[in-house]
DNA sequence: TCTGGGGTCCTAGGACCC
DNA sequence: TCTGGGGTCCTAGGACCC
């Protein structure tokens, strides 16, 4: 939409946006609490959002429960409200959507915008401004609090975010990237994990100014081309990457981390069905279908391995994402038999359902789901809708099909 | 008090085709 | 029989993000 030198970009992040719709959801109950925890309750849970004051004590996201717990034993831990977090998500898109031309979600709590073009239309209303009025505007439509970063560039427009936080704004002037990055530490830069950062102090480098002096050819020479001309750019706060906002989903998965690990087959493959229908379930709602399957399997030392399929032609029944799963589910198994800690689907290399094509074009092939098979899987889908998830369980699904 | 669940992107090697 | 590249697709693994 907008050129290069035009573009104005805002980020708009939910504060611990978790913790703020599990209050929305239960105003008296944890909506009371200060030291609100949101995550998995059970031995092996992790804190997915932590509240402001629960923050005081050291509690981090992704922090095991039970360490949280001993950091914060006032705490009160709720799980994550799903669907209660999609629909605010989506109320908070459709907000954003008339207030900005392009709009870019980059996770359920985070959109970029690009304002690029709306100066007339706004009356030269100064980024800054825009900014604090989406603000107020989404806090009044939807009660999500969010806070906004803004730049010429995404990367400026993500780090500015975090001076914003809560519930303000923070914008770059055109021509000031370089120097306000200049503060920030590398560890502060979105792209950079542990891995990389060990390599970086490797090198004796440990914050944006160090970096920003050494010359485009050594980042290279040490990093490796791609990553050297990407770290050049960030220090100096140049992103090329646009706000897109045609992105579209590239792959659906389920997993879940059991309470205990398991070692038996049957009960392995009574789990992966539930994963199978669960991905299966999501795909014909988008109306897609996949034509690679992925198996994810972590074993009780945490090693994690998959493997994938992919198959000429597009699924979307239960029945055949299951078949094709239980066979890297065997393969995963013979080349290494332990306990498994955790089991994932995932399907990916999406097509839409229309485009796919229905002529017979593999007939000397077994196919893995007839046009019947989608049929009566949509069919269920509706029952499900209607009755509940209980109406019918996922044994019909697996029936033979007539031979 | 070990390490969730949902994603994206990149790399590198092998197969296969021209 | 040996010797090239280049392009695309698939697979596995890893890093990273919220």
């Amino acid at each position: 939409m907008s050129s290069q030198g035009s573009r104005r970009i805002l980020l708009v992040d939910c504060d611990s946006f978790f913790v703020q719709v599990a209050r929305l959801e239960d105003p008296d109950g944890a909506g009371r609490h200060p030291l609100l925890l949101v995550g998995g309750r059970s031995n092996r849970g992790v804190i997915t959002s932590a509240s402001y004051a629960a923050r005081e004590y050291g509690v981090r996201s992704g922090m095991p429960t039970r360490r949280a717990l001993a950091l914060c034993p006032e705490a009160e831990v709720v799980p994550v409200p799903r669907g209660a977090c999609v629909e605010r998500s989506r109320a908070v898109r459709e907000v954003l959507h008339e207030l900005s031309p392009v709009v870019q979600a980059a996770s359920i709590d985070e959109f970029y915008l690009d304002l690029g073009g709306t100066e007339r239309m706004l009356g030269g209303e100064e980024l800054a401004a825009t900014a604090d009025r989406i603000r107020r505007v989404v806090r009044e439509r939807t009660g999500i609090a969010v806070s906004l970063g803004g730049g010429t560039q995404r990367v400026v427009a993500k780090v500015a975010t975090r001076l914003a936080k809560p519930n303000g704004v923070h914008v770059v002037a055109p021509g000031g990237e370089a120097a306000f990055m200049a503060r920030f530490r590398l560890s502060d830069l979105p792209g950079i994990g542990p891995a990389f950062l060990r390599q970086l102090e490797e090198k004796g480098l440990s914050t944006v100014k160090e970096a920003a002096a050494v010359e485009a050819e050594w980042l290279a020479r040490w990093f490796g081309p791609g990553r050297g001309t990407w770290l050049w750019e960030r220090v100096r706060g140049i992103d090329p990457s646009e706000v897109d906002a045609r992105d579209r989903r590239k792959s659906i998965s389920s997993e879940r981390t059991f309470f205990e690990d398991i070692d038996d087959d049957d009960e392995l493959e009574r789990r992966i069905l539930q994963l199978s229908c669960n991905v299966g379930r999501q795909l014909r709602m988008k109306e897609l279908r996949a034509r690679t399957v992925t198996v994810k399997i972590r074993d009780h030392d945490f090693t994690t391995r998959q493997a994938g399929n992919t198959q000429p032609e597009g699924l979307e029944t239960d029945r055949a994402i299951f078949a094709v799963a239980t066979s890297l589910l065997h393969q995963l198994r013979h080349r290494r038999r332990t306990g498994v800690r955790l089991l994932g689907v995932g399907v990916s290399n999406l097509v839409r359902q229309a485009a796919s094509a229905q002529l017979d074009l593999f007939g000397d092939r077994i196919a893995l789901e007839s046009e019947r098979d989608r049929t009566i899987a949509r069919a269920v889908d509706r029952i499900r809708d209607r009755y509940g998830r209980e109406a019918l369980r996922p044994a019909r699904v697996l029936e033979e099909p007539d031979k």
